[in-house]
DNA sequence: GTCAACTGTTTTGTATACAAGAATTGGATT
DNA sequence: AATCCAATTCTTGTATACAAAACAGTTGAC
């Protein structure tokens, strides 16, 4: 028998969600989910209750699980923490980081150079990612590093419609090599004040946002 | 039939855990839980995948749950996680609080007030609470406010031990009035530096913690 | 006396069964 | 034709059953 089925069933469906392969406010059938995945509906439900505990699914009484379906508001609020959490992460990393995180941080800086010229923004989107965990690294705060995690995945599928926005990508690249230099220099309020910057959903990439999702429904 | 049984499990299993009734490293025995509290392994077993998703105990495969220790390192981590996501509060607070606000946050000060003086120090933990519950929501970020409770609740039973160190309820008290004067006359920043500062485990009151830990143990 | 292997027991992991509430469908009435 | 009500169906919530792995205690060999 397999080594732990729940575990593979939450990242499989939390996954299903962050992709927006399970969309938005869908409603999640037991049943159905086990029979796509050729088990029985306890470990399915296990792992329902997990991700109901992280928030990504609702579960209402005799009702189901739906995927939460947070309003433009709720996202940007989540937006706002995600940067309070990695403007942290940015200034204990200017404090922080050894010779194996600068090293770390400038080859995935270097990646996004490589695709925001190439105009890729599939693949920037993912060099951007590696960017930012590279961050998170570097401060060396194992519990941060989790709390950034979390909620960098569940606002992934948000940062990929962002993406989409006109410049955005040179404009990412060019705010990422001010903040390799604070960091590296030491310069830890610097660091703070620019990831800030850089992740906050502030003035038009607020409407932006707002946009694509009304788009995307 | 109870209401909704898993959320019941939860939350009385959690409040075993944060007011150490299931002391760190504990095991969590599905059978002996089911029989305390008259149900079957099933709804036990949901129970504790919800706490293990949020990180309160881990399950191990085949070898049960057991209560999450946390070494001081990550106890100081979390602590300093707290202390920017109290200190974002604090500074939204600075710029959003109504007249509501003021008045939960004056009313919540005042009790702080009551129970120090009167050296109470089981009261002013409550009390306290209260107070740092006023910020959060003064904060007008429903998700910033939930992640701080979750994270408060988690660290209750440290913030308890730490209230035994000598003078720290006064000195806690007289920082809540600077930070309530920085929030109600909207200095975000004062406010943002002085929870900050409220919050943090620094210098002394890190090697307090760790001595009274091991004293506990 | 110590260590290892075997056996019996306990406990977890998954499946299935059953009960109860919600959704749905069909029919009757207006 | 539309609406309301009842009966059926479906889905969830909980309990129980069963399989497999970990654990413990005992016995036997060196």
């Amino acid at each position: 028998m397999a080594e732990n089925i729940v575990q593979r069933l939450r990242d499989e469906i939390e996954n299903g969600i962050v992709t927006n392969q399970y969309s938005p406010g869908e409603r999640l059938d037991e049943m159905q989910l086990a029979r796509h995945f050729g088990v029985s509906r306890t470990p399915v439900r296990e792992a329902l209750m997990q991700l109901s505990a992280i928030g990504l699914i609702e579960i209402r009484a005799r009702r189901g699980a739906v995927v939460i379906d947070p309003a433009p508001h709720r996202i940007y609020e989540m937006f706002e923490v995600m940067a309070e959490l990695e403007a942290m992460a940015g200034s204990l990393a200017a404090r922080r980081h050894t010779d194996t995180d600068r090293a770390e941080l400038l080859a995935a800086h270097a990646k996004c150079e490589r695709s925001a010229n190439a105009e890729d923004s599939d693949t920037y989107y993912y060099d951007n990612e590696t960017f930012h965990y590279a961050v998170y690294t570097a401060s060396h705060s194992s519990f941060l590093i989790e709390q950034c995690a979390a909620l960098h995945r569940r606002l992934r599928p948000y940062r990929r419609l962002q993406l989409r926005v006109r410049n955005r990508m040179k404009t990412s690249f060019s705010e990422h090599a001010a903040i390799v230099d604070a960091i590296l220099s030491g310069e830890a309020e610097s660091a703070r004040s620019l990831l800030r910057q850089h992740i906050a959903v502030q003035g038009d990439r607020f409407s932006d946002l707002v946009a694509t999702l009304a788009r995307q429904r």
